[in-house]
DNA sequence: CGGTTTTAGTGAACGGTGTTTACAAGAGTT
DNA sequence: AACTCTTGTAAACACCGTTCACTAAAACCG
């Protein structure tokens, strides 16, 4: 079975302790604890020791975001998967009121994945996972609405590309879209939504709102539904 | 004139070569490079002597917060006072250009200030300065439009003390506003519209649209096209 | 099996950091 | 002139990322 020899299933085993380490020490003490030699602390290895798993600090720091992100899709995927109600609007709310939660309970990652002026954009980043769900989503509400909205011409050519995007998504999962279901009026207020739900929740785990707001979840509740509404999902 | 001793001239004068320092590291050099050696090189002393006018390297960067979000309200204020069209839609559109103009170019600030996880919120924060506008905004636009517009009840509480700020920031420019003017169903599109804001401004900034978007700009007036619809202004 | 190579880890070192402490020198005051 | 307060220094401590020479063990190979 385990075709890997002795030495590679160990070294898997260590790199494995290194990631937890290091996510440990970002969640329980921010992102200026997450040190090699916290790190190798840990372990009860000498820090020198970690660059033979990661070039430098700044890789592993990377290595950390892609396991975030990884964790927070699957955190999405499941409660995805718990909506049983087959209603495309609830699974939509199920899965923004998952990424809020997640959000709130892992600010220090929210933070370090999405909040540090970082290379342009990693392929397995952060909207990509959010907006990978998006595409079956919309597919699924096969209401032709919005066709022939006005979206201004100039923003036709970047809504293509996207189109494009969302499209590859949905083929990943062995469904193919006509352009009368995924039309760019549809794709505008997606992306619209994207905006508006990132808004939200970075002001609320950045505590940014411009007064004390007592109870956030009511008003990101009225948001989602004004969202849904312009997208075309009828009312719940 | 000047009531301030000798020693309190100077001392006024190295705080301020401090703060100078500072800002041109955070921003040549990023967050990383705000070191208190460094500064202290900048200014030809020893990094302890930094200790007489910061309790700690964390009171320096609250302080930087500070600087930079006075920057960024006279740098609103400036392109406020610049519109002379009288239309209280282009100041809106003026303010909020500015805004994201200012984000663009001072990402390193921008990132500072904004997406880090620090004490819930000054007094002197961000949004305060952003919203501080709204208020006179909203004044000078006396339609008493979103009257008794639906606004879900469990807001109301946090609704109104959001209208009290309002007010009181209104009030400081002497001018009193009748709850017709400032209406729940504004307020609440003005928090909307603050989401939005800060949701396309923050995803442009740190990269994180979820495709490659061209050239942002037609998309943020866009934007702000629907936000003014929404909150009541007529189209311009 | 014996010899060789590859690998994971060590320990010491370099230059950098925030911070504390003891101390010196000048400014202001009486 | 004597005294206090302020502003700076120098040295030290513990920590950081990173490099380098080195060891010991694992894997490979004839």
């Amino acid at each position: 079975m385990t075709e890997a020899t002795r030495r590679e299933r160990l070294r898997a085993e260590t790199e494995r302790e290194i990631r937890q380490a290091a996510r440990t020490l970002l969640v329980e003490n921010g992102q200026d604890a997450v040190t090699l030699r916290a790190i190798a602390r840990k372990l009860g290895i000498t820090a020198p020791a970690l660059y033979r798993y990661y070039d430098s600090h700044d890789a592993l720091l990377r290595q950390l975001c892609d396991d975030i992100c990884a964790d927070m899709a699957a955190a999405l995927y499941a409660n995805l998967a718990a909506d049983t109600s087959g209603q495309v609007g609830c699974k939509v709310r199920a899965v923004c009121h998952a990424f809020r939660r997640w959000a709130l309970a892992h600010p220090q990652e929210f933070a370090l994945v999405f909040a540090s002026p970082r290379d342009p954009l990693g392929a397995d980043q952060f909207g990509s996972v959010f907006l990978q769900l998006a595409g079956p989503l919309i597919a699924s509400n096969e209401d032709a609405n919005h066709v022939g909205e006005e979206v201004p011409a100039v923003l036709h050519e970047d809504l293509v590309r996207f189109q494009q995007v969302l499209r590859d998504a949905v083929a990943e999962h062995g469904v193919t879209l006509a352009d009368e279901v995924l039309n760019l009026g549809k794709i505008y207020h997606v992306v619209q939504s994207w905006v508006r739900l990132y808004g939200h929740v970075a002001l609320e785990v950045f505590g940014r709102f411009p007064f004390a707001v007592s109870n956030p979840e009511p008003m990101f509740d009225s948001m989602l539904d004004q969202m849904l509404a312009d997208i075309g999902f009828q009312e719940n």
